[in-house]
DNA sequence: CATTATAACTTGTATATACAAGATAGTAAA
DNA sequence: TTTACTATCTTGTATATACAAGTTATAATG
């Protein structure tokens, strides 16, 4: 049969993060040596060392020297927007009632900033969406994301409600692979008390993204403005020595 | 001779690294092939490999199969807290007046909350640092940091006045590996309103850390705490894709 | 008993080989 | 000219081997 057989260490991978979500491996616990699990999963070290070490850039293990693989405590899902993570698998995790709501959807011509962000010609065009985020009745989180025609052709409001995303690796096939954020705070615009709950604060929180292709392309830009009391942004670092 | 000779794929790591900044490989431009950077620093594939894959982990370069490695925009360096920097490199490299007011220094019993955060038993103590940095002549940030005292004997208000990771890594030889962060908004503390200068400003961006050392350990607990108008995060995510 | 060596584990680094898979340029055929 | 193929470049995956280096438990030694 030989079935598959796509990405040997990818697979796992994914085999040993689910288990230690199961709990299989609970925190400060530590997993078989490398030795054992080259016989568990029937193939060489170097495979396993590469699901090892993702598993250790993602947060779920640490590896020491002369010990071991020590398991970590895998709560760093708590409510992020690390690791490129959009809105609607997010909504899907904490499991309450949401909604997406499509204000705008048009395809224009850019104004310089966005030309400049963006890294376009002049003469294209972008789409601009504008999302309004509704978690339990109230609206706190304002999306507004622009493409470069050039990738996404054509857009429709049933696409923008759900995951674009998805409908981009899933349907267009290509395949986003980094982004570059970046956080501040700001006094809430006209259009931010217009359409969202602010129930009187005062600043929203500005998430921007830049997101690329695998080939390093820009192809999005997003701006993400959260009411502060519902901000939260969690995020693992490792550090590299040297 | 034979000289060190240690960590060759780090050495050839940093060595590409700092000719990306020095430009001799601009952006969008394409690194050599790994068969060609493999007679450059005679070594095998693999080594090239380890090197350039910590370099794309960073942000430095693309890889994209078939075609080669693209050197990307390395602009990451605005000013962010990303990637564990601390205040002392930080401020270095935005050049300002800056200054740092160490408020409080004493070794406490915690409470209950911070005990738990740092998963400590009881009888342990902590040192309890409480730091106001100053940039430009305004007090900005307000770093609260618990130090299990388990890992650090002693510390003096000269040390909490430079980098105490810096004293922890070059003095006490400890690598420090990890972090957890998490970014929320809060209403100002008494505390805040007295050590800072809010200027009118009704919210505050806490940045909790969780940093832990090469064992896994768990060491520090911070918070910094950042008049909004003063925030900037930064960060670069690559999509783990499966 | 305490200390020191040793052996047997663990993970880390470096190398070599083989083939798969994506990208590209040139060649041959229509 | 256009299309299709092919050779050859690129990076990706999988395997095997060897030794270095950190950790731990055991045995030998004083």
């Amino acid at each position: 049969m030989v079935m598959s057989m796509q990405n040997k260490y990818l697979q796992i991978y994914r085999e040993i993060a689910d288990q230690i979500h199961e709990g299989k491996y609970p925190a400060h616990s530590k997993l078989p040596s490398e030795h054992e699990l080259m016989s568990d999963f029937s193939t060489s070290r170097e495979t396993i060392r590469k699901a090892l070490n993702l598993l250790a850039q993602n947060g779920f293990i640490q590896k020491v020297q002369g010990k071991g693989s020590i398991v970590l405590d895998a709560r760093k899902f708590d409510f992020p927007i690390s690791g490129l993570v959009s809105f609607k698998e997010l909504a899907g995790k904490i499991g309450e009632k949401h909604q997406t709501h499509v204000e705008e959807l048009e395809l224009i011509h850019p104004n310089q900033e966005i030309q400049q962000q963006l890294n376009m010609k002049k003469n294209q065009n972008v789409w601009k969406v504008l999302r309004v985020r509704e978690i339990d009745q109230e609206r706190i989180i304002l999306d507004k994301d622009y493409f470069n025609q050039m990738y996404v052709e054509h857009l429709t409001k049933e696409i923008c409600e759900n995951s674009i995303y998805e409908y981009i690796e899933n349907e267009l096939g290509m395949q986003i692979s980094f982004a570059k954020k970046e956080i501040i705070v700001v006094e809430p615009t006209e259009e931010d008390r217009r359409l969202l709950h602010l129930n009187g604060f005062s600043n929203v929180v500005v998430v921007k993204n830049y997101v690329y292709f695998d080939d390093a392309s820009l192809f999005q830009y997003t701006e993400s403005r959260h009411r502060p009391d519902k901000f939260k942004f969690v995020d693992f670092a490792r550090r590299t020595h040297g």
